[in-house]
DNA sequence: GCACAACTCTGTACGACGTACGGGATTTGG
DNA sequence: CCAAATCCCGTACGTCGTACAGAGTTGTGC
C-alpha cells in the first residue's frame, strides 16, 4: 500500500549549483535590495520538511512561508532540485566530527549513530537520493570524516570508500524504513497492529494465504512483529545490522593485519 | 544535481488491493465485457517502467499504452499506489526458490544474486518503497525463501527476520544506487568523469574547497572514482557488501554455535 | 542630475499529474 | 423485456514546477 517515485534530475550545469553551495557570488550589486537570502529559502525550506515529508517542501509552500510569491523563489535558487542539494548539504553541517584515536570501530559506531540522531531529526533527509552527490562543503567534510575513522587500519583506497559507504548506507536504509513506518501510522491513523487485524481476515478468507504455504513466514513475522511493536524496536534493525557490518569488516581488517 | 520524492498513501482499506493480489474476484458477471484484466494494465504498467522509469508509470501512460481512456484504468485498479504494489508482487513471482540444502551462506548468496539480477532486469524496483508491504503471494514466497536459507542455524525469530532484512537491504540499497548512476549517466548525457571534467574548474575557484582540506577526500575519492569508471564496477559495493555481512553474520552464528 | 543597465519581484499561463463525478452504452439475471 | 450491474470515458478540479514578460527599484557612468 505504498508508492514512492524518484524524481530525475541532474542534467544542468554544475556551475552555479557549486556557487550556491560554497556561498561564492554577490560581487555586483545593482537593483533593488533582495528581501531574502538564499539561507532563508533553504531554512525555510528545512523547517517545511522536518514537519512533515519533503513532499511539503513544494515552492509554493516555501514562497508562502517566506511571505512572498512563488516565482521570487527562483531569484534565490534556480529549481527546486538545487534547493534540496543546499538542504542535504545545510543539513551534514550539523553532524559532528568525531573524537580522534577512538580506534575504528568505536569511530564508525560515533558515525553511525550520529548519522542515525541526524535522520530522525531531519526525516526527510533519508528520502532524498544523492548520487553525484550535493558537492557542498559540509558533504565534503562528512565524507572526510568518515574516511578517517578508517584510516591506516590496512585498507586500500577503494576499500576504505566501499567500507563507509556500507556503513552509512546501512544507517540510511535502518532510518528509512524506521521513520517511513512511523510515518505510515501517522498518515494512515492505524499501528501495524491495527492494520494487521484489518488484513488478517481478507487474508484468512484466500485458501492460497494459509499459514500451512508459508510456515516460517507466519512463525517469524509474527515474532518479529511483536518484538517490532514493543516499542523499543525501531532500532533493532539499525543496532543489529552495524554490529554485523563492524564484524565483517573486523574479519576483513584482521586479513590484511595478520 | 539530484532529488527524490516519496509519494504517501497506505491509508486505504486493505480489503480490495489484497482480494486484487490475489487474485480472488469475478463472482456475478453483468454489464459489459472488459476489454482488458487487471493482468494486462499490471503488465503494460510493468513494461514501460522497464523502459524508464517509475514516473513513466501515470495513469494516462498506461492507458493511452493499452488504447484506452485514462479513466478507464479504474475499472481494474483502484489508484496508482495499488497498482504500484500489483507490478510489485508481479516481478516478485520472478525470483527463483533457491536449491535446498545449500548451507546458509551459500543460500544468502543466491538469493541476493538472485535479487540483484531481478532489480536490474526492473530498475525501477528498487526506487518502490514498500513498507507494510504489498501483501501478494509472491512476496510472501519470496520472504518464506528467505527465511528458509537461515532457518536452523541457530538464530532465533527476531534474528533471523533481522538477518535476511539486512541482505535484501543490502541488495536493494546497491543495486538501487548502482543503477541510478547509470540512469543519471543517460539522462544527463554526461559520463562521471565528464561531469568532474565540468565541476572540477568551478570548486578549483573556490579556495574552501581546497584539496589540503579534504586530503583524504581528494585521494580516496579519485581511486574510488577511477576504480568506478573502470567498468567492471557497479557490482563492487554489492559484492564487498555481501562479503562484509555475511562475514558478520557468520560471526554471530559461530557465537550460537559453540 | 540623468539615463540606462542590472536586478528583484510577481501575475499569468502551460502542460503535466491523480482522480472525483456523472453519464452513456452494454450485458445479463429475473 | 426490464432493471440492475458493469463497462468506458469526457470533463473538471486542484496540485505541481517553472517559462515568460512586465513592473518597480537601485547603482553606475556620464
Amino acid at each position: 500500500m505504498s508508492g514512492v517515485s524518484t524524481e530525475e534530475n541532474g542534467g544542468g550545469d554544475p556551475r552555479r549549483a557549486i556557487e550556491l553551495l560554497w556561498g561564492v557570488s554577490a560581487l555586483p550589486r545593482r537593483g533593488p535590495k533582495p528581501k531574502l537570502t538564499t539561507a532563508d529559502v533553504v531554512r525555510a525550506a528545512i523547517t517545511l520538511a522536518d514537519a512533515g515529508t519533503i513532499d511539503a517542501v513544494t515552492i509554493r509552500h516555501v514562497a508562502e512561508h517566506l511571505g512572498v510569491a512563488a516565482m521570487s523563489l527562483y531569484t534565490y535558487v534556480p529549481g527546486r532540485a538545487e534547493l534540496l542539494d543546499l538542504m542535504i548539504d545545510h543539513v551534514h553541517g550539523e553532524l559532528a566530527a568525531p573524537e580522534p584515536d577512538l580506534g575504528w570501530r568505536a569511530a564508525l559506531t560515533a558515525i553511525a549513530e550520529d548519522q542515525w540522531a541526524l535522520f530522525h531529526r531531519h526525516p526527510w533527509l533519508p528520502q532524498v537520493a544523492t548520487s553525484r552527490s550535493a558537492l557542498g562543503p559540509n558533504s565534503f567534510a562528512k565524507y572526510e570524516n568518515e574516511l578517517r575513522a578508517v584510516e591506516g587500519i590496512g585498507l586500500d583506497d577503494v576499500e576504505m570508500d566501499a567500507a563507509v559507504a556500507l556503513v552509512t548506507g546501512l544507517v540510511r536504509t535502518t532510518a528509512r524504513s524506521s521513520l517511513e513506518a512511523a510515518r505510515l501510522v501517522r498518515s494512515s491513523g492505524m499501528t501495524d497492529a491495527q492494520w494487521w487485524e484489518r488484513a488478517a481476515p481478507v487474508l484468512a478468507g484466500i485458501p492460497a494465504a494459509d499459514a500451512a504455504h508459508y510456515p516460517l513466514s507466519s512463525r517469524v513475522g509474527q515474532a518479529a512483529g511483536e518484538f517490532h511493536n514493543a516499542a523499543e524496536d525501531p532500532a533493532h534493525a539499525f543496532r543489529f545490522g552495524l554490529a554485523r557490518v563492524l564484524d565483517g569488516i573486523e574479519v576483513l581488517v584482521s586479513e590484511r593485519q595478520p
